[in-house]
DNA sequence: CTAGGCTATTGGCGATCCGCCAATAGTTCC
DNA sequence: GGAACTATTGGCGGATCGCCAATAGCCTAG
């Protein structure tokens, strides 16, 4: 654009530099300045949905420039999915294996706690990712998130001890899926409305799993009518 | 534009272009335009991600220019709220009141019947709006969706005969809210996938839905530990 | 049947943001 | 101290958005 009023003399770059000397360039190591602009990605779009977040404002949170944010992750989206990908490595679903003598129920009490505890532990970026600032339905990132749905659903499987990995029916798997998006919405509601406590949380998560696979599911594979 | 495409060969026009002159500026009523263009989002919407459908698009599928979109709905973003709140009114959540004389399990079964086939006809805008094209996180977008599922909310305490509106539990309401989630997640993948059957949707939802009110919310609401 | 007004519709200007890449400047090692 | 290495910058070009003055279908009065 207007590229004038350039004075040969060129100095009186940005009034609005921080305290360091004015034109500091900070060099970072390359692992040390990934995680740094992933966390500041993370923390903005916590607050504000992915449309309304501009590289530029990314850039500016970090200290750099756009043309290092790109040179780290490519496209925009592409930041975004990694940032996703960061989330899912930095949760994972619950492994139980706590003891071996114990009760599906326990397992699974302790397993969600362990998760409870997780997401806590990581909730600005469980909300800029999961929580819905997303891009919506892009093909990979649906491919990123069934990717990692259908691993909690194993762990799930695991847990209750129902079925060998590979046998599931897919009405099972639907069903635990379904049950994902039950406790996302649950866990939305926990961290960014605080419309439950923790304590409900850890009820709601381990009855409702246990009505839906010990009651639901029979009524879905029973083939016959007699749906009440 | 091409104000000579009247040569002979310069035909073939696309092949669903209307009768009219090819460049004939086809004046609607405001209604019929309005409508018009609202379909055309819907069925752009509902097969890739917001952020990949521009307003041309959506424009030269209306067969307008992208300045008549703008001039009836401003924004891309209003344009997609308006969208959102048309959907929903298409898809009046479900008024049970069938007969007065019924039990609760009837009245669900009737209630979630009735909600299926609703958004069986409309499956295209449901996928455009509910199904994830969103622009997430959107503070109205959210007020609009928190409104609906409130008022669904509403409408599953009053089929179940649980409590008067006003005075039903913050933790019944997170439930249903949950249960919300859960339920559009299943027709996601009804829909888009079909991973269920119409009937074992209909079991799914309403065998759910009873063994969250009946089972889950006692234990939640239940204030002492045992949660087992 | 024509003139004139009403308003649906267009076309294009300015601004924002993204994607990229050649040039620049810290850092390290010899 | 100099040279290689690479993190970092700055800016160009393209796509899209938001908007508004100008244009042109359609309807009614005379």
């Amino acid at each position: 654009m207007n590229s004038a009023a350039r004075s040969p003399s060129a100095g009186a770059r940005s009034p609005s530099a921080p305290a360091r000397s004015p034109t500091a360039r900070i060099r970072l190591d390359y692992d040390e300045r990934r995680r740094q602009i992933l966390d500041c990605a993370a923390a903005l779009l916590a607050e504000r949905p992915y449309g309304e977040v501009a590289m530029e404002d990314v850039a500016r949170a970090a200290g750099v420039t756009r043309g290092l944010l790109h040179h780290y992750f490519g496209t925009k989206r592409d930041l975004y999915l990694e940032l996703t990908k960061d989330m899912l490595r930095a949760i994972p679903v619950q492994v139980p294996e706590c003891a071996a003598a114990t009760t599906p129920e326990e397992r699974l009490s302790d397993s969600v706690d362990r998760w409870l505890e997780t997401i806590w532990r990581n909730r600005e970026m469980w909300l800029a990712t999961v929580g819905g600032a997303g891009l919506g339905r892009d093909p990979e990132a649906e491919r990123i998130w069934d990717r990692a749905r259908d691993i909690s659903v194993d762990s799930m499987i695991g847990v209750l001890g129902l079925a060998s990995p590979g046998e599931a029916s897919p009405a099972l798997r639907g069903l635990l899926r379904s049950y994902g998006a039950f406790a996302e919405n649950a866990t939305r509601e926990w961290l960014a409305h605080k419309r439950f406590t923790r304590q409900q949380m850890h009820t709601m998560l381990t009855e409702t799993l246990l009505r839906l696979v010990e009651d639901v599911l029979p009524a879905m594979t029973r083939p016959a009518t007699t749906s009440r």
